[in-house]
DNA sequence: ATTGTCATGTCCGAAAACGGCGAGTGCGGG
DNA sequence: CCCGCACTCGCCGTTTTCGGACATGACAAT
């Protein structure tokens, strides 16, 4: 019964980030250890060494710096069909752009499905890699973030100002 | 997603069997392409040449023909520890005997989850394995087996008459 | 004898509640 | 006028909840 999966923790600016995956796929990555995330650390345990988990740090690291607009990683997650076409269409979201929920759905042929895609973004289990912090009302407010508005504000802030920070140091 | 699951179909005189299995360990046992088969079928392909199957098959059939009380096999199967408890009783039951819902629901320590025993011995997955047609009722009635009562007192018939037919052939 | 009642774990379907929304309305203030 | 704000209401997938139905049997009342 017991499964192989791993994970590990990861300090960010943005607070402690929790990364889990099987032996050959990302399956989850959240802030702190949340309401969702129970579900996704069923019989993981921590390991550090991890290849897969170890590239993703490094990748996060580079897009938290400024330096990554994209992710290069193999990931995997459970949810209905549903979830999947709108995790699916966050996924389009450029880098540095934001899309508002109305168009979302209207993406994923289902125009009215407005609510229900804010529901299916709320659940998605890839924070960061899955941007759903791109995703805003159709007025501009946040309206809502797994890891709270501060992230979501912080996040866009930072893909809004390329380089913000490192450029000095470098 | 592709688990790994083999079936293979079986012909005997009760009419066809489906066995399923892992690489290892038989998961399911049952008449035609019940209710409960779907299930165990779950992205499963035939596969004649398995092993363990062909074990499986030898020893059913060696146990139709009245010449095995008692089986050898590796099985794991899904199930609710409620229901595991049944079916660990039910594996107890001897062969040519016969034991009651309520006997069991004493023996696992739940005496008045008397409809719950037989609602999970209509889920027992490994039929003939896990002889839950020796269960019968109180008053003697056979009341239900997922195969048909015709099966249900066929196998019962089977056991109360050691070596029936083939001695004669022998 | 026949009939009714209750206990027990699990599954299944139906129904209701619940959101990380957004368009439409009506109002008051510049 | 034009705008912004507050409020209502409909939208829809998912989750939760709830009511029955079961491969029964002991007991009491009729």
């Amino acid at each position: 019964m017991m499964n192989a999966y791993s994970y590990l923790r990861m300090d960010t600016v943005l607070g402690a980030l929790y990364i889990t995956a099987t032996p050959t796929v990302l399956t989850a990555v959240h802030f702190d250890a949340q309401a969702s995330a129970p579900r996704c650390f069923a019989g993981a345990r921590e390991d550090g060494e991890h290849p897969l988990l170890q590239r993703a740090v490094a990748q996060i690291e580079e897009f938290l710096l400024g330096r990554r607009c994209a992710f290069d990683l193999p990931y995997a997650s459970a949810g209905t069909p549903f979830q999947h076409r709108v995790w699916d269409a966050i996924g389009r979201i450029g880098h540095g752009t934001t899309a508002t929920y109305g168009q979302l759905a209207r993406a994923i042929g289902c125009p009215r499905g407005v609510r229900a895609v804010g529901a299916a973004t709320g659940r998605n289990p890839l924070a960061i890699l899955i941007p759903c912090h791109r995703v805003i009302g159709s007025n501009g407010a946040l309206t809502g973030y797994a890891g709270g508005l501060d992230r979501k504000r912080a996040l866009l802030a930072l893909e809004q100002a390329p380089m913000p920070l490192f450029a000095r140091a470098a």
